[in-house]
DNA sequence: TTCGTAGTGTGAAAACGTTAACAGTGTTAT
DNA sequence: ATAACACTGTTAACGTTTTCACACTACGAA
């Protein structure tokens, strides 16, 4: 399989929300260059990523939005469903569960871990409460793939290495502590004071405003 | 001024992180290939990042902890305190001020804006409400130069243009609109759907776990 | 004092990502 | 039918970032 890089795979989930916005605007077709404009990605760049997805524009008409759409999810989600569990059901937990969940028809956040006994055993925003000492179980019966990691700190690495000790493959770490894992382990940090200090050091040192 | 990339900011700011949790564990000095295990970057990059910032180590004893840290604040930033405003003061909005005030001496959120009369002249984790009505004179007073964005999505595009008619330079962006802004001001978003289907993606397509 | 060691700083090479340029191609107008 | 057009797909040039490799240096040991 081809390997394409983060940045393009970054760039690909920016192109299908937009495709999404267009569709639900009416629209049929678009071109590279709208894209572009919307985007902050040129032309060229647009046209290069989309050779990745293996979807073919036609001249004068450009791509047409619901196929090019179809091609960017088959491309990004092979899998029909990708199940997901987030670990940590405090208020950032409770607060992703409930923006993410029916927004992508492949990803599906189906169970939530806690330790707290209140949490434990309640559906909140539609999502099961298990307690930690269920993980392994529940993770490999459902096939469980990628992790939310929204736990306090001082516990993420402990609760990280039983993730990959579960089989998880993916983890995406929103508490503050960088984890330590194997090199075949994905994680995205989402740390949000290192997002602020990058955007107050940009904001004073002007940079063309290039998005990424 | 040296331009350096959102990369080489990006590592700065991870690089500092651990020379802080080192500093509070009693150590005095670090060598870049120990920066280089925790943080990912390869040693000859740290070496190379903290070029930019103007400190030198010396052989065999490697970087002074507290200094290093010292010369990457300075660069990072040069203005002693760099003023933070947050819009959307729900859920995610007061969780972000209660987790990032206190944590970097230099940045402060000291004012936070919304629509909704319960929150408006209240003090929720040390920070004021305002209404949106008062944006133009509280941020010009006090020199806010940067803001974050915690607003519902139909709102987050005019919320952005009045944040930019007040003078902002940086938004950090957590709703799931994609802002159109002009070139000179620094946008980062942080929409976190887009973050997890990036993480399922590369859960699913193995990449040698290089942490961005 | 002299040597060996284990680090740093950095120029040069390699890898990677982006942009430019253009041939090829449906579509439309004539 | 044919020509003009406005786009795509792609190759090659370019620019940026990362790694390599090594001269240099502070220190500790003998
Ligand atoms: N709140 C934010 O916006 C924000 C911002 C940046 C970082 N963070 C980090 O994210 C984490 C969570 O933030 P929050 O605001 O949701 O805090 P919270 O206290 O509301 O939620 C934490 C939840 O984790 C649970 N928990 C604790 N230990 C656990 C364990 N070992 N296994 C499973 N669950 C466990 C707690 O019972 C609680 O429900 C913290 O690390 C925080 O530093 C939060
Ligand atoms: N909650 C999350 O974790 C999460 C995750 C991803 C994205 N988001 C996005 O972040 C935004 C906020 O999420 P939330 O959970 O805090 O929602 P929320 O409803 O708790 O908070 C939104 C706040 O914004 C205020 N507001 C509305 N319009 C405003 C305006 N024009 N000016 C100023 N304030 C205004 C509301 O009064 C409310 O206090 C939404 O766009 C949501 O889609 C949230």
């Amino acid at each position: 399989m081809k390997q394409v890089s983060e940045k393009v795979v970054s760039r690909l989930i920016i192109y299908r929300k937009y495709l999404k916005e267009l569709l639900a605007d009416g629209q049929k077709s678009i071109f590279s260059h709208k894209i572009s404009a919307y985007t902050g990605a040129s032309a060229a760049q647009v046209r290069r990523d989309l050779m990745n997805v293996g979807y073919n524009g036609t001249p004068v008409k450009g791509y047409n939005i619901k196929d090019l759409m179809t091609s960017i999810s088959e491309f990004l989600e092979k899998e029909n469903t990708i199940e997901v569990a987030i670990v940590g059901f405090g208020n950032l937990g409770k607060s992703i569960v409930d923006y993410c969940n029916g927004r992508n028809s492949r990803l599906s956040i189906s169970a939530a871990f806690d330790t707290d006994p209140n949490k434990i055993n309640r559906v909140i925003h539609g999502c099961h409460c298990y307690a930690n000492t269920e993980m392994e179980t529940i993770i490999k019966e459902n096939k469980v793939e990628v992790a939310i990691l929204a736990v306090p700190r001082e516990d993420a690495q402990k609760v990280a290495d039983k993730l990959v000790a579960c089989g998880i493959k993916g983890i995406l770490n929103y508490s503050p502590t960088r984890l330590q894992v194997p090199a075949n382990i994905y994680v995205e940090n989402r740390d949000m004071l290192m997002a602020l200090e990058k955007v107050a050091y940009f904001a004073n040192n002007v940079h063309g405003g290039k998005n990424k």
